[in-house]
DNA sequence: AATTAGCACTCTCCTCATGAGAGTGCTAAA
DNA sequence: TTTAGCACTCTCATGAGGAGAGTGCTAATT
């Protein structure tokens, strides 16, 4: 069914009013409160429509009506009005990100502000690595026949790594090779995932035969097999669920608490979102995900150079507001994006 | 009052009792299980001068009894039999340790197989970095005046920083200060904490009098004054809490959620009780934390190298198994200490 | 045809009463 | 000192009853 005019105002009525109450909704607090000159009767006749069509529910017969997911789908989809940031919380996001120089921190940072803004949780993906240029790699003698590799990306992440070799190699050898392969960076844009294929060869020209069967060939070759491990996440203000009504309910705690806990299931439902669309909302059960149905994600990409890197996410009770959600997210991804592009 | 050996014993039985059932035991119960051979009136009246010295409560009149913080210090302290754990166990965990090769794994793997274990919270500090030696540090140039400082310790582990220098320093200048600062770490330990008043004065000696006032000298300065951040703190296993009957009350699952949310909390409440004891245990309101009062905490310091590093932590009901609980502190704050004096 | 007033009906939620059950405290006897 | 016996206390589950919120339906009105 389209659904016409009168009807979408209800709607919106009563995703507003859910949202902000938490209660199902009545037909005498909409003519109350959102004069559309209707009685309640009528307004009880267009809500039962829109029961009919799976936009609303009641929790039993007799009572007020609550959204269903596919009510607040269709309300992110078609009827919410686009919120910005005042400037006076724009202004406040800057300066509390202007006191972080480090990588860490300002991860941890952005979690926090998503988190205290929204009242919800908020969650970081650290930058995915495997899309990185790398800049500089230098080898470090720890002694005791182990070397730190420290590998530096264009977008300025720094990877590290230590490895054991079953032999001594020199300093003067060492700096020869990070020498020769610092070079080869400077020549071309070599990505991190395919060190090993785009320098190993080069290398084989220049380290002598008896390397190239022995303990240095393999010190080579294990650095750069980089396993570009999941990206991490950050979150923050898991006490924040505790807040919502919704969540009083044990079961529905546990699923939420779940998913907290597992940060892995998490970044993973983010990162299945990525791709086509700066910011991504999820909507309880769309998700697929059993321990996310009674919440919903609210997720924005962010970049470091113009490149796509990683995401930012809103995660709270499917009953959230949505406009005030996006904006934040939208506008903490831009700033995040600005920052890391400076790093 | 001196709590004679009759008294001692059915202190330990109720503790027994209530951490395996979580219900208040009974003097029946007792009698029933416990075989002493003393009827429930004897019994009970027992329990009632356990009562009246505070070692044990009841939720009302006429239910049965549980211990209080104090029975369960009495019992953590005179009363329970030392636990080892099965052979087979130790086998699985150091199984588990050997699939992780890297430092930050290892951390992870830790809180793991702390919170599979014991179905509690596992919680691991990192090592504490400001008693360590400083063995080396590089400094790789990123471009755009931005200078990567990478400090590496005795322990091996890694310190790295990002340096906005307002001019350029060349490659070669950067090598020979690295140089001579790696000669100098060479001559001494130098403790990371104080690399700044001990060497500055050293290199005030060796650089020209026009860089002792520009740009070189406040990038080096800054290089020093590490800020050794609070130790990260690793914490697995949240939704364990769930699987416990004293947190289906939602103001107690309130005030451990809090605590959860805020690892800072947790990780200063351990570092609190850091040091003149291998394995601390805390219990209840002992802790003075409004947050911890229905938790125990059994932490256990790790060390690398001989070296006091850090801690691991389990956190649950009070109602949790002392004995096992140690059990397992004690041998993963061993093993972790193996692993990572190797690394 | 659309809207509305009116009202019976439904369901929740709170309170109170009831009774069973678990476990105690006390007393008197062993 | 220990125990049997019993009255007493408190919880917990159950059900009844009534208030309140809100609906669905119908007949009347616009």
């Amino acid at each position: 069914m389209e659904l016409n005019e009168r009807l979408k105002t209800i709607l919106t009525a009563v995703v507003h009013r859910y949202i902000t109450t938490a209660e199902p909704v009545s037909s005498a607090i909409i003519a109350q409160k959102y004069h559309l000159n209707l009685s309640t009767a009528t307004i009880r006749h267009e809500m039962y429509l829109l029961e009919k069509n799976d936009y609303l529910w009641q929790p039993h017969t007799s009572s007020g009506r609550i959204p269903t997911d596919k009510g607040y789908r269709f309300y992110v989809d078609n009827l919410m009005v686009k919120n910005y940031l005042k400037e006076k919380e724009k202004r406040e996001i800057i300066q509390i990100y202007r006191q972080s120089k480090e990588f860490e921190e300002t991860m941890k940072i952005t979690s926090q502000l998503l988190s205290k803004l929204t009242n919800n949780i908020g969650v970081v993906l650290a930058p995915v690595i495997y899309n990185n240029v790398v800049k500089n790699i230098q080898f470090i003698s720890l002694g005791n026949n182990r070397i730190l590799t420290v590998i530096v990306t264009d977008a300025g992440l720094v990877c590290q790594k230590v490895i054991n070799v079953s032999g001594e190699i020199g300093k003067d050898r060492l700096n020869y090779l990070s020498n020769f392969i610092n070079s080869k960076l400077a020549e071309k844009d070599i990505n991190i995932t395919n060190l090993n294929n785009m320098l190993l060869e080069e290398l084989e020209k220049i380290i002598s035969f008896q390397e190239r069967f022995n303990y240095i060939h393999k010190f080579l070759e294990e650095c750069f097999d980089i396993k570009y491990s999941e990206n991490k996440v950050y979150l923050d203000g898991r006490i924040n669920i505790m807040k919502h009504p919704e969540f009083k309910e044990i079961d529905k705690l546990n699923y939420i608490l779940s998913l907290i806990d597992e940060e892995n299931i998490l970044a993973a439902t983010i990162r299945k979102y990525l791709g086509f669309r700066k910011t991504k909302i999820i909507i309880g059960k769309e998700s697929k995900l059993k321990e996310m149905q009674n919440c919903s994600l609210v997720t924005s990409e962010y970049s470091i150079k113009g490149k796509p890197a990683g995401a930012i996410g809103i995660l709270g009770p499917t009953r959230m507001d949505y406009p005030r959600m996006i904006s934040i997210a939208e506008y903490i991804s831009d700033k995040l994006s600005e920052i890391l592009s400076e790093f």
